[in-house]
RNA sequence: GCCGGAAUAGCUCAGUCGGUAGAGCAACUGAUUCGUAAUCAGUAGGUCGGAGGUUCGAUUCCUCUUUCCGGCACCA
């Protein structure tokens, strides 16, 4: 005699067990038709045996509507307005897209087909190559057994009897889960869409009718099980939303994404370009040049105010040094080499092993730590062809790099400090959402287990004390040290990591790295690699994308134009420019006998922060007329006053809105 | 690197079922001096990414190649 209670409290006793299907039934008809599956919630044990499913809150289980209630519990009934519910439908609109595959191409294997942000996808072997015309086939075949609403069954079987079940439908991939992942005592779940069957874990909407607000996107390659050393398989992306008003507005979501794409937006602007002869690698143009200049004087000052000395360190060096570093090692293959006299030189990747080599020189002291050498430094890394993307993957590119060397006492504040310097940096550029995460020690690594241990501890120490939450990802930290890697997301969501701390007790040993301690002796530094933009490029790359070209004052690399209204206005409109760049604004003059509106127009386009009028009647007051490139008419105002405004503006750098300009 | 797609004027794109290509904007010339998102007219501009092949003839078909795009894998 079941007792079930409901979210609101309520409870509901049935005679008998019951499914979750009756339970929503008698709740009400149009929850009922509504139900994709159900939660049990840890008060009762709910469910037959054997995993339905599992949420994030423990004790929880996913049931599906089938599913038979023989004790107390709490129920919820999920629908497509709950996420858990959502989720389950993107997970149906998989096997909706297997059934679909499989009715068009009869041979193709059948892979794997799960959920994933704002969608689903099908991996599948099959010798045709879908193309995008097949797409729409295969999506108008969903739509079709979608809208037929039939009933999706689902089996509990034995392991065996789902080997039976995938042999006879000759799925090898299906049959290799069984074999490696599934235990023989499980129970696997089949279920049934009519003739298409798909072994999950569930849970799965009831009829395929509530998966109808989903659209196929692209077709790509992917290695089954994500290993290289495997076969390529065809992998079919989806994107599937509850409501049709839902999907439209991820659509165009997505639209609006594309028109941000920072190299877009890059080439329009005039920033950067980048072609044939130089995969991977930008020339930048004087506007570009001018953010990026900006952005490195910036981070010059803020740095040096926090203690750094900034440093400068030879780009092509003896591969000597990097195998003593341990680097050609690891990454030989992705160095530039260069050959000369004989001797085999590589361009540096990465700026470590040559700080060092300024710490070596001399004979340090325990009062010299902690020392912080910084470098704006030029790396090149031979980055797979495949693996390049605009500004944010590139082969040649400037760090703002910086070694720390410390005693192993000093590294907990030395982590905080830096954290706290991020996050000042992050905030004047307008980033507010970071991604922590903490990335351990890989199979391949050099340094004892202790010593990893400690810059572990160290590190999970430095982001607790901070409560900030993050993410470990075991095996992904540097071959020498854990490291911090602090990520910004690009505009469709791809996330790109900028900011890193790294704990290093290997390479100044390596190096031959050594201060005299206290007590006379000689010990080894620890060293942190740490930078806060990772990349000069990349960053401009998420600025661009962040801002959509609109960047604030302080960054823009035209702060703003003057125009004229006639020729007669001609000397006015130099003076003030002139006037404004003694000022040390960044500012153009637009003279040309053209229209004022179409001046307006291509200099918003341009994204300028402030356009300024100078007219006849603003020549005779000797002001300008101040308009924003959101197309506010902030009125006219003195030169002096504008300047003013303006100045406190950039100072004020992120914290303002976009073209304030306040009094 | 792997799978798939793409490459046409400075930019954004159209086009040729094999007969050496077209628009808009930009550029240039002239007229216009016009107050807040496009003034008008004219001119010029392309060995259709590169190399090879098939063909009387290739931008179009085939092969190779480079780069880019979307993923996968990689990411010190």
């Amino acid at each position: 005699m079941p007792e079930i209670t409901l979210p609101d409290g309520a409870t509901r006793e049935f005679a008998a067990p019951v499914s979750v299907a009756e339970v929503a039934a008698a709740i009400g008809p149009r929850l009922a038709k509504s139900m994709v599956a159900a939660v049990a919630g840890p008060a009762g044990d709910a469910g037959e045996t054997g995993k339905t499913g599992e949420t994030g809150k423990t004790g929880e289980k996913l049931l599906d509507a089938a599913d038979c209630i023989d004790a107390d519990t709490e129920l919820a009934i999920l629908t497509a307005a709950d996420p858990r519910g959502l989720e389950i439908i993107r997970h149906s609109c998989a096997h909706l897209l297997g059934h679909a595959l499989k009715q068009l191409w009869p041979q193709c294997k059948m892979a794997i087909g799960p959920v994933i942000e704002d969608g689903f996808y099908y991996d599948i072997d099959l010798e045709h190559r879908i193309t995008d015309a097949d797409l729409a086939s295969v999506e108008s075949r969903m739509r079709e057994l979608a809208k037929s609403d039939y009933a999706v069954v689902k089996e509990k079987v034995s392991w065996d009897e789902a080997h039976r079940v995938f042999s006879a439908r000759d799925e090898p991939y299906k049959l290799e889960i069984l074999d490696r992942d599934i235990d023989r005592g499980d129970r696997p779940g089949l279920y049934h869409h009519l003739e298409y069957v798909d072994m999950c874990r569930g849970p799965h909407v009831p009829r395929m009718g509530l998966c109808r607000h989903f659209k196929l996107l692209r077709v790509s390659g992917a290695y089954w099980r994500g290993d290289n050393r495997n076969k390529m398989l065809q992998r079919i992306y989806g994107t599937a939303w509850p409501d049709k008003k839902q999907l439209t507005a991820h659509l165009t979501r997505l639209e609006e994404a594309a028109r941000r794409d920072h190299r877009k937006i890059g080439k329009a602007l005039g920033l950067f370009h980048m072609q044939e002869e130089a995969p991977g690698m930008a020339f930048w143009h004087p506007r570009g040049w001018t953010l990026y200049q900006v952005l490195m004087n910036y981070m010059r000052d803020a740095q040096r105010a926090r203690g750094y000395r900034e440093i400068n360190t030879p780009e092509v060096v003896d591969f000597s040094l990097w195998k003593r570093s341990g680097h050609a090692d690891k990454f030989g293959a992705d160095m530039f080499s260069v050959e000369s006299e004989g001797r085999a030189f590589a361009l540096k990747p990465m700026n470590c092993p040559c700080h060092v080599q300024v710490f070596n020189q001399g004979l340090r002291s325990y009062r010299d730590l902690p020392l912080r050498l910084a470098e704006f430094g030029a790396c090149h890394r031979n980055e797979l062809s495949g693996a390049l993307h605009g500004l944010m993957r590139v082969r040649g590119f400037v760090q703002d790099d910086a070694h720390i060397f410390c005693t192993e006492e000093q590294i907990q504040d030395e982590v905080a400090a830096f954290i706290d310097f991020l996050h000042a940096v992050y905030s004047d550029l307008g980033f507010e959402r970071v991604i922590y995460r903490l990335a351990l020690r890989p199979d391949a690594r050099v340094g004892s287990d202790q010593d990893w241990d400690r810059s572990e501890a160290a590190l999970a120490r430095a982001l607790q004390s901070k409560g900030l939450a993050w993410e470990e990802l075991p095996g992904e930290g540097a071959f020498y040290g854990p490291k911090i890697e602090f990520s910004l997301q690009d505009v469709i969501g791809r996330v790109w990591q900028c900011g890193t701390m790294q704990v290093d007790f290997s390479m100044p040993g390596a190096l031959g790295a050594q201060y005299v301690a206290e007590d006379g002796s000689r010990r080894t530094p620890v060293m942190l690699h740490r930078a806060l933009l990772g990349s000069f490029e990349r960053l401009i790359g998420i600025l661009i994308e962040h801002y959509e070209g609109k960047f604030p004052a302080w960054l823009a690399p035209v702060q703003a134009v003057l125009l004229s209204i006639t020729d007669a206005q001609a000397d006015y409109a130099s003076a003030v420019a002139g006037d404004l760049t003694a000022r040390g604004f960044r500012v153009e003059s637009d003279l040309r006998n053209e229209k004022i509106g179409l001046k307006i127009r291509e200099h918003t386009l341009q994204r300028i922060p402030y356009l300024l009028v100078a007219g006849e009647r603003e020549a005779q007051s000797e002001s300008i007329a101040v308009r924003t490139r959101d197309g506010r008419d902030l009125g006219a105002m003195p030169v002096g006053d504008f300047a003013g405004r303006l100045n406190r503006e950039i100072a004020a750098r992120g914290k303002n809105g976009d073209c304030r300009l306040e009094d």
